[in-house]
Formats: structure tokens, C-alpha cells, sequence
DNA sequence: CGCCTTTGACCCGCGC
DNA sequence: GCGCGGGTCAAAGGCG
């Protein structure tokens, strides 16, 4: 991330630097008075974009991340009980705040959006969540555009694979081409389009959180004014596009920010095998009820607050985010159901 | 043996 | 044009 980008993510570290002032705050008037500060966030005023000039381009919203699938804002702003705190932690996006007893763990988390991680355990903890896509801004346009290309090279890179190997190159050196041409963009002018980036921030003592997909670390790469460093990872399924990157507050160490970008091409594991298990018995009625989307049943009914104190000492809303009671779509169980598997199984207690 | 992490090198875009 | 910083690659090694 450079250029615009890292302004970005300094305009966001105005807000993360300021630990006081956002993420896992204590004070409910700071609280109160960030939140004002940041009704633009889908809402009527536009402060933070405000405040952030390339926070301009239109927000993706937690929709939008889902692949469309109409899940219910209200229901997220009631579950996270966050509110939009910056549109860009990554880009240009929403923040959420999540209560630290909606967050389990990362399985908790993880499955809104459609991303997984790893098999490391979580310790349960507030989290902050944004969405994003930077693909509307101008912000990393550089990696966007190459991103993009490589995408979009991809499938033809692997017939010239296809050919090579025919015509008796080795596919190893085949492959070392593809990934030599993945870095030059192959039209000029040409755009690549970023996916859709949700971020979380979980007071976590662990740094890959657990979110049901299995994950392998590509990268990791010291982050500038940070003692700690950002972790690459990428989803391990044949042809999944989605790739986590993990880094830890160096403003609170406990804090763990998670950005998850794209959206899985397939199942979960874990909820391959909960389709499994529901295929060969009824879901338990009580079974551990830590899902996150679990919690959101449990938030529904709750009308998204301005500011709501919880255990994880943050609060928020989402202004942009439609009422609770909003008749959900069909598609709200489309991705969700998806990405959060125990969610239908688990029943309340 | 397969999968994963580590890590240095590399590429690219952006700002100066 | 250069340097910086973010992101990615891929070889090497570890682990179960």
C-alpha cells in the first residue's frame, strides 16, 4: 500500500492512533461525540470523509461485501453494535465495532464476511469490522490495476501453460512465466478493480483468528511506524481469491486488525461439514451458541443505537444500515448462510 | 509427502 | 528519475 493508500491508512490511524478515541474505548461521551463525529458514514453528514479527501469514492457496504446478498444492516449494526466510525480503514468502506460477547471467536467473525482463517484459537474480544472496496477509490489504484490484470491474465496465462508444457517446456518453468507476466499489466489503460475489503479489529492475544477456511501465509512485511508486523494470507482453495491480511495495533497490541478482500468460491470446510451434519441429524437445539450470526438473532429485536456500552467498551451504529426490523431479503440467508454455518443449527437457549 | 511458514527479493504505483 | 512503502513471489526449511 502506498501513495494514497498509506494516507489513507494514516488518516485511519488518526482514528486508530487515537485508541482513546476509537477502538475499545472506555468513555461513553468520547463515544457519543466520535459517533456524532462520524454520521457521514453512509449517513447525512460526511465528517470523516471529511476529514479524509480520498474517502470519497461511494462506500461498499457489508451488502455489497456479501456478494449482494441482502443481509440485514440492522441486524449487523445491532450484532456488531458498532457503528461507522471511518469509511476507509483499508480503502473506502465501513467500520464496525464489534462487542467483545459477540466475538467468541474469530469463527464468530470471520463468516460475515465470506473470508476464513486459520486454526488458531481466538480468545473472545471486541472487534471492529469494515467493509470495504477500494476499488471505488483512488487509493491503491497501483495494486488495484495489477491485481485486476493479474485476474484477468490468469485464465489465459494457464492455457499458455497448457501450451508450453505441450510444446515441452517444463511446467515449472511454465509456471515461473505465468508468474513473471502476472506482474505486467497486460493493456494500458486498463483498470484492475480491488475486491471488496471487510476489516475487523479483535482484541485478540492471537493473530490468525479462526474463521473456518483454511489459509496459507504468503507474506508477511514490517508495517511502517509499527513494531509489528502484517501477515499475508490467502485462501488455500484451487482458484479462491480471497486473501486476509493480519496486523497488530501498535497503538494496542491487543488489537488485532483483520481485512479480509474477496469473496470465497466456495464452501467453507466448516460449513461443508455442518451441511453434513444437518443432512444426518437434526441441529441440536442447544448446541455452543458462540456463533456470530447466532448473535445476530440474538441482537435483532434491538433497534441499532447510537452508542451502546458493552463489555468491549465500544459502541456504535451504523447509520447507513437499515432498521432492524426491516423485512430481511431472501438473500440474507444467501452468503451468510454460507459463511456462517452453525448459524441456522444453533438454536437459543 | 504434503502442507505450511519464513523470508529475502522483486514488482509496482505514488509522491517528491 | 528516484526512493519509499505495500503487496506478492518463491525457495528453503519445518512439521505432522
Amino acid at each position: 500500500m502506498s501513495g494514497e493508500d498509506g494516507e489513507l491508512y494514516h488518516h485511519d490511524l488518526g482514528f486508530f492512533h487515537d485508541r482513546d478515541e476509537f477502538a475499545f474505548h472506555d468513555e461513553r461521551d468520547d463515544l457519543s461525540s466520535l459517533f456524532a463525529q462520524n454520521q457521514g458514514c453512509g449517513g447525512a453528514t460526511n465528517s470523516l470523509q471529511d476529514l479524509d479527501p480520498h474517502a470519497v469514492s461511494p462506500f461498499l457496504s457489508l451488502d455489497d461485501f456479501l456478494g449482494g446478498s441482502a443481509v440485514r444492516h440492522g441486524t449487523l449494526a445491532s450484532a456488531f453494535d458498532a457503528s461507522c466510525l471511518h469509511p476507509d480503514v483499508f480503502g473506502n468502506g465501513e467500520i464496525t465495532l464489534v462487542d467483545s460477547t459477540a466475538v467468541k471467536s474469530s469463527n464468530d467473525l470471520a463468516p460475515l464476511t465470506g473470508c476464513g482463517g486459520g486454526t488458531s484459537p481466538v480468545s473472545p474480544n471486541s472487534s471492529v469490522s469494515s467493509s470495504s472496496t477500494e476499488a471505488a477509490g483512488e487509493g491503491d489504484s497501483g495494486r488495484r490495476k495489477k491485481d485486476q490484470l493479474k485476474q484477468e491474465v490468469d485464465e489465459e496465462e494457464e492455457e499458455e501453460i497448457k501450451q508450453l508444457k505441450r510444446q515441452g517446456k517444463a511446467g515449472e518453468e511454465a509456471e515461473r512465466d505465468k508468474a513473471k507476466k502476472q506482474n505486467k499489466p497486460r493493456k494500458k489503460g486498463e483498470k484492475r478493480q480491488r475486491e471488496p475489503r471487510f476489516a475487523f479489529m479483535t482484541k485478540s492475544e492471537v493473530d490468525h483468528l479462526e474463521d473456518g477456511y483454511r489459509w496459507r501465509k504468503y507474506g508477511q512485511k514490517a508495517v511502517k511506524n509499527s513494531p509489528y508486523p502484517r501477515s499475508y494470507y490467502r485462501c488455500t482453495s484451487l482458484k479462491c481469491p480471497v486473501k486476509k491480511r493480519v496486523e497488530r495495533s501498535y497503538q494496542d497490541p491487543m488489537v488485532v486488525i483483520t481485512t479480509y478482500e474477496g469473496k470465497h468460491t466456495h464452501q467453507s470446510p466448516t460449513t461443508a461439514r455442518a451441511s453434513a451434519q444437518q443432512l444426518l441429524a437434526p441441529p441440536p437445539p442447544a448446541a455452543a451458541s458462540t456463533s456470530f450470526r447466532n448473535y445476530l438473532l440474538l441482537q435483532q429485536p434491538r433497534a441499532p443505537s447510537a452508542i451502546q456500552q458493552h463489555n468491549a467498551n465500544v459502541s456504535v451504529n451504523l447509520p447507513s444500515f437499515h432498521s432492524p426490523l426491516q423485512q430481511p431479503q431472501v438473500a440474507d440467508y444467501g452468503l451468510l448462510q454460507d459463511i456462517v454455518p452453525s448459524f441456522t443449527q444453533h438454536s437459543q437457549p
